[in-house]
RNA sequence: GGAGGGGUGGCCGAGCGGUCAAUGGCAACGGAUUGUAAAUCCGUCGACUCACGUCUACGAAGGUUCGAAUCCUUCCCCCUCCA
């Protein structure tokens, strides 16, 4: 392993966060004498972040152990403008209102992977709303704006592949890479802030903030992205078997989340252990001799860790223990989704359609026919072969019976 | 402003008066195999009833016709070239 001098940058190597830096040998040596504050931007364009922010936090997160303070910075005002960045289309902007109810959402997350204070390391949430809203136009472009060529903008990715492809930029989302270079610079007014790590998508957008940092402020800024996570397989993470993998407990349970992880493929366990998990590398080492089937282990292991972070040790024990229920024994454990239907519902019967289409899967009673049809549809797992049945109190063993959809997809239902 | 080209199901992309709910590919979902992996093979893939059938759908609104995604008119949007 090529060796740092500062542990920030060993760290981030040898897990597998660096793609693209700046300057690799001045942060080295900036990082190992002083404490770096640097931030990440965050876009609201969800009410939820997802595993594709999860890389950036992780890195926010090990800045901190290795003694560095991190800044989440929200994007209430980049938002309004929409990051053209591997778009071939416009972003329908959302207003200020939903803006905003998404940040407050999100900044909830952050609290699980870093800490938050005022010490030396603590880590710091701020909202480039705050003074991205008050621009005044002039002053602006003649204070900001003339540090950018068009030539060069022209040149950059987000804006050269829109052009080339012969999809319309407009000039507010062109504006874009200003605004985020113009964040840089404020956070550097404001708490010092001299490093903006991404990922490797928003490269240009970092260049152009380290750039405009040494001309206004004259002062050494440091750009840093990560690579595009992808699975062994060439796909894009980012698909759990109930959709997109969201962070928020409320859009993806903590045990699809385990489950999202627990089905990582095999050549992926070690690699995502080294970028998700807090695990010692010798540990990882370890997991990384098993062979076969043996792998299982690994990703239990991966998914119990990587659940832990995100939605506490407890959580991620039961929905590890839901899971081995599950597929191991085939018996059934509290935290499958779960709905609850009345005496009277119960004993006049659930139409198995019905009860498939609430649990979201199927999206409609002729979808779940045909997974009926094509034998995936189980209750307390004995294949439904009626797609007129329905599920009684009788079905009810010790209080739940168990539906399925696939080898994955389980839910329970009870009596209210 | 002028002249052309184009808008089809999640995406790409055929169809160009009936046999079109619309070829094909991708994605997705299910099955087999397996290790809750990958790869492979098979099946499904608008909604409702599922048997016939009904409804909704090919940018929007009208029209022609027994009958249109396919023809005509108007409108909206995108692209190319010219001014």
């Amino acid at each position: 392993m090529a060796q740092f001098k500062s542990d920030l940058l060993n760290t981030l190597s040898t897990r597998g966060y660096l793609h693209q830096c700046t300057d690799l040998e001045g942060l080295d040596v900036k990082a190992k004498d002083s404490v770096i504050t640097c931030y990440v931007g965050y876009d609201a364009t969800a009410d939820s972040l997802h595993i594709g922010n999860l890389v950036s936090i992780m890195m926010l997160r090990r800045l901190q152990q290795t003694g560095h303070r991190p800044i989440a910075l929200m994007g209430g005002g980049t938002t309004k403008i929409g990051d053209p960045s591997g778009r071939d289309e416009t972003r329908v902007l959302a207003d200020n209102d939903t803006i905003n109810a998404r940040i407050a959402k999100i900044q909830q997350t952050f609290g699980k992977f870093l800490n938050f204070g005022s010490g030396k390391t603590d880590a710091l949430l701020m909202n480039n709303a705050d003074w991205l809203d008050k621009l005044e136009y002039i002053p602006f472009l003649r204070d900001i704006g003339r540090h950018f060529t068009v030539n060069r903008m022209l040149t950059m990715d987000s804006v050269k592949l829109r052009l080339e492809r012969e999809q319309p930029l407009t000039f507010l989302e062109f504006n874009y890479m200003i605004m985020q270079g113009y964040d840089f610079v404020e956070l550097y007014r404001r708490v010092g802030c001299t490093m903006q790590m991404g990922g490797s998508d928003q490269w240009g957008n970092i260049v152009q903030g380290v750039e405009l940092g040494r001309r206004i402020v004259n002062t050494e800024f440091y750009g840093l992205t990560t690579p595009l996570i992808t699975k062994s397989s060439g796909e894009k993470m980012g698909k759990s078997v109930s959709g997109a993998v969201w962070l928020s407990a409320e859009k993806l349970s903590p045990y699809d989340y385990y489950q999202f992880w627990r089905n990582t493929e095999d050549a992926d366990v070690a690699r995502f252990m080294k970028l998700f998990t807090d695990m010692p590398l010798d540990e990882i080492a370890r997991y990384e001799t098993l062979q076969g089937a043996e792998i299982n282990e690994g990703k239990k292991k991966l998914a119990l860790e990587a659940t832990a972070l995100l939605h506490g040790k407890d959580n991620a024990e039961s929905a590890a223990e839901t899971a081995r229920k599950t597929f191991e024994e085939g018996s059934t454990s509290g935290d499958l989704p779960t709905l609850t239907f009345s005496a009277a519902e119960l004993s006049a019967g659930v139409g198995v359609l019905d009860a498939l289409v609430k649990f979201g899967m199927a999206e409609s009673k002729g979808e779940a026919r045909r997974l009926i049809r094509g034998g995936g549809a189980k209750l307390n797992d004995a294949k439904i072969d009626d797609e007129n049945a329905t599920i009684k109190a009788a079905d009810l063993q010790n209080g739940v019976a168990k539906i399925s959809a696939g080898k994955k997809r389980h839910g329970l239902i009870k009596q209210s």
